[in-house]
DNA sequence: TGGAATCCTTGATTGCAATCAATCCATTAA
DNA sequence: TTAATGGATTGATTGCAATCAAGGATTCCA
């Protein structure tokens, strides 16, 4: 069921590459090809999930909804990356909703398959383990940001964690999805984004066309403070 | 090295359930029990992990401190629970700081121990994922609440989640730490956790004595709205 | 039991970012 | 080319929670 791609594709992923030739095939047997358009919904919140997703190609967000109908954005996944890996151990529902950015293929990998994959390769679990620790960093990193930085410091620090760390002097950031995206991910209004922008580009620290973020003097930066 | 309540602890946790006589005995001779005093810290930011740590009695309070001195808390932790499980997997640095709430007895279980049954025990490893997976979904919901939720509706979750579920009437709620580490739990100053204490009181909603905070009737509070 | 330290509460004020509102710009469709 | 849609920017204003400041209430310890 799986194309080319797919199965070039899945054992790239860090979790995989110590599987045998046979395990490999196995996965790659029961996983099943998705496509979907931009602006659909391939989970909502509360659904069960079935497994995990790798994306082939295309863009997912994945955000949650507020009662008043704000939206949150948690997370932009692009090509080679996955999800839902931590919802299969838990038998929850999912606590997020994702909806594809743009056009996007991607592969479902069922639950059951990792479990059997798990009962036979203590390296595959422990890759699991590392992958949901990387994952559970990042989450705490967000709410370090969330919670004692300002958000001209939020902006700051997504720009240069998207930035090659080498390389002191001008460096290009390429924004992953649109500017009101970019805001919720790092919880700001697009109007607040905006004006950062505007304000960093005028401190002459950064220039804006459009995705594109020129860092015009790294060091700078990340000193900069209101 | 273990003490009594040690070799009585370890059994009764989750990821520890399914392990024979002898890999629980193998645990505990590598494990190595640790005091600390009230204020005193376990671990810094930045400290390199050995293993992970179980509390047996005693609180612990993990925190992560900006440049500017403040500090947020991320968590609580009583008896019986663990932490520092992910960072294992990274050969990462701890991104928080460990600070005895009171005087705690807490026992660290060395990598190496974790390492070995993992490769052995594929129960064990599962648990170990639920885990982590339950951590992970606890963090997504502090970022929900972090990010669309106002001041009196973080307030309002966290006694709703430490009440029983059942029993729509009155409840009693002990908070597990001063008002001032459940203010920077909930990422709120201390003056406005009072305010909106005394808010929900005037409302009569709840009432407050010291660490016990009597809700008289949760239904109505959970639609409390300003 | 005093006294000191810490914790908590209450009041006045400030400030950051959200909201509301309007316009501008880009991309796509006709 | 012109609409038309969605995205981005700019300006004016509001509002929530932080901060600053002072006073009460506990707790801890000598």
């Amino acid at each position: 069921m799986a194309s080319q791609k797919t199965t070039a594709a899945l054992p790239c992923l860090p979790m995989f590459q110590a599987l045998s030739g046979e395990q490999l095939e196995s996965l790659l047997a029961a996983s099943r090809e998705k496509l979907l358009q931009k602006g659909e919904i391939l989970f909502h919140k509360g659904d069960r999930p079935r497994g995990f997703y790798l994306i082939i190609s295309g863009q997912v967000k994945l955000a949650i909804a507020s009662p008043q109908g704000n939206e949150k954005v948690v997370d932009i996944l692009g090509s080679g990356q996955s999800f839902g890996e931590a919802l299969m151990f838990m038998d929850r529902p999912y606590p997020v909703f994702a909806q594809a950015l743009g056009d996007t293929v991607l592969v479902l990998v069922p639950q059951a398959e990792v479990f059997e994959l798990l009962e036979k390769d203590a390296l595959f679990a422990r890759r699991m383990l590392a992958g949901l620790s990387m994952r559970l960093h990042a989450l705490v990193q967000d709410v370090e940001s969330y919670t004692l930085r300002s958000s001209a410091e939020r902006v700051i620090g997504y720009l240069l964690q998207n930035s090659d760390p080498e390389a002191p002097g001008q460096q290009e950031v390429a924004l992953p999805a649109s500017k009101q995206v970019i805001a919720s991910l790092l919880n700001l209004t697009p109007e607040t984004l905006s004006r950062i922008f505007h304000d960093l580009s005028s401190a002459g620290l950064i220039t804006v066309q459009g995705k594109h973020v020129l860092i015009l003097d790294t060091a700078r930066l990340a000193q900069y403070h209101p």
